[in-house]
DNA sequence: GCAATTGCATGATTT
DNA sequence: AAAATCATGCAATTG
């Protein structure tokens, strides 16, 4: 396993594992040619995120500061969850203090994805999703989740439509360092509470814990941080989950463990400390996700495991008839469709073409123009590619997921 | 003419 | 056993 025949394109790093972030950054280039984005973007071949470890990280350039260079600390993420407003509309939802490329980041990542629930200010022990939670739902269809759910590398395509979200937000307190100082090991320890959807659906909010944070950290000579989370997750994000933590860091220490009747899972992570930003990017989209996928915005309409002839450079891959036919938009006539995916963690939208083939007396269903999608994720065979409807009619959410098993 | 892309057929595999 | 589905090779087409 691993990277056999690949070319190891820029992004360095030699671990299998590692998310290739020059090359997200030139897809990201790529697709939003004229800078359209709300936040300035750094330049391609710039300090990488999984550059080597350095001894003097202390200068580091002011400006532009951008995708791999926010040194903001994640406790913007912190301020971000527990004193936005409750609004249902994102324009009118910055008045704290961000950095701003914090700010346009998230202001984009949060009307990019109509993110629209947040705790009030001054709650955030209680549980401010409470109120308006379990009506909306459809409580139709109950999904059950066993634990081959996470065995499996499929992220099942039933995700809980009645989920309710997280009872906290994802809280990294990041203690006050000053950036350049040269060296040091953080500890974060964070906890994440959700229902285990399966086991305790019914169960009210107020029997749950409450969101716990502690969080130490203290300065030593060393070049790597390091992480304690942990998540207490629904059952269907922890493959996500884990499987966005074993690309973003070198090391992962994790087990598992039942916890009064729901998964927990425990990390340890360690990486270098230049990878700060990237950590804290991290978080926020594992932040953004979850609550997506406990709020049941995510819901995935086709999963398909990638085959060799996927992932060559032919750039196309074959769809499953069924889910095609079922969720994707009916093909009448040859000509390809133009089908829109926002990408579930890069600020890109995909466009692939989306066709058919006349095969014997069926068809079989095409999804074009995935070479660049296919290499950003550094997908290979075996892993998958899984499309989520999306709230914005006519659009999708595509995620390249990894195979975990390795 | 060539490289890249597109369209189709065939054989393998699954239902 | 037959039919359906799909992975893949290659021919045809395009630029």
């Amino acid at each position: 396993m691993g990277g056999d025949g690949r070319p190891s394109d820029g992004g360095g790093g030699g671990h299998p594992h590692q998310f290739q972030y020059q090359a997200l950054l030139a897809a990201v280039h790529t697709q939003n040619p004229n800078n359209t984005l709300p936040f300035p973007l750094p330049p391609l071949n710039g300090p990488g995120a999984d550059a080597p470890p350095t001894n003097s990280v202390a200068r580091q350039p002011p400006t532009p500061r951008g995708f791999t260079d926010w040194s903001a600390s994640t406790s913007a993420f912190t301020s971000l969850a527990v004193q936005s407003p409750p609004s249902s509309n994102a324009t009118n939802a910055y008045h704290y203090s961000l950095s701003p490329c914090y700010a346009f980041w998230t202001h984009y990542m949060l009307n990019k994805n109509a993110y629209s629930y947040y705790p009030a200010p001054n709650q955030e022990h209680t549980h401010p999703f409470y109120h308006d939670n379990n009506q909306a739902k459809d409580l139709g269809s109950v999904p059950s989740f066993g634990f081959e759910s996470f065995n499996t590398a499929s992220l099942a395509p039933n995700m809980s439509a009645h989920m309710p979200p997280m009872e906290g937000p994802l809280s990294v307190k990041e203690p006050e360092i000053p950036e350049d100082v040269p060296a040091r090991v953080v500890r974060i320890k964070d906890e994440m509470e959700t229902r285990n959807g399966g086991e305790l659906k019914f169960e009210t909010l107020d029997t749950l814990p409450e969101l716990k944070q502690d969080h130490e950290s203290r300065a030593t000579v060393s070049n790597t941080l390091y992480l304690h989370i942990r998540f207490t997750v629904h059952i269907s994000v922890l493959h996500w989950v884990s499987a966005q933590l074993v690309h973003h860091y070198r090391k992962l220490i994790a087990k598992w463990q039942m916890k009064d009747g729901k998964l927990v899972r425990e990390i340890q992570l360690r990486r270098n400390i230049t990878s700060h930003n990237e950590h804290a990017i991290f978080l926020f989209c594992v932040h953004v996700n979850i609550q997506k996928f406990n709020s049941g915005e995510y819901q995935v309409i086709l999963r398909k495991e990638l085959t060799k002839s996927d992932v060559a450079n032919v750039g196309r891959i074959v769809l499953p008839k069924k889910d095609a036919e079922a969720s994707l938009p009916p093909l009448c006539e040859r000509d390809p469709v133009i089908l829109q995916m926002d990408d579930m963690v890069l600020p890109v939208t995909w466009k692939f073409k989306y066709r058919f083939w006349p095969n014997n007396k069926s068809r079989m269903y095409i999804l074009d123009s995935t070479t660049e999608f296919v290499k950003t994720h550094g997908l290979q065979a075996g892993d998958a590619i899984v499309i989520y409807k999306n709230p914005v009619p006519g659009k999708y959410i595509v995620r390249g997921e990894k195979a975990t098993n390795h």
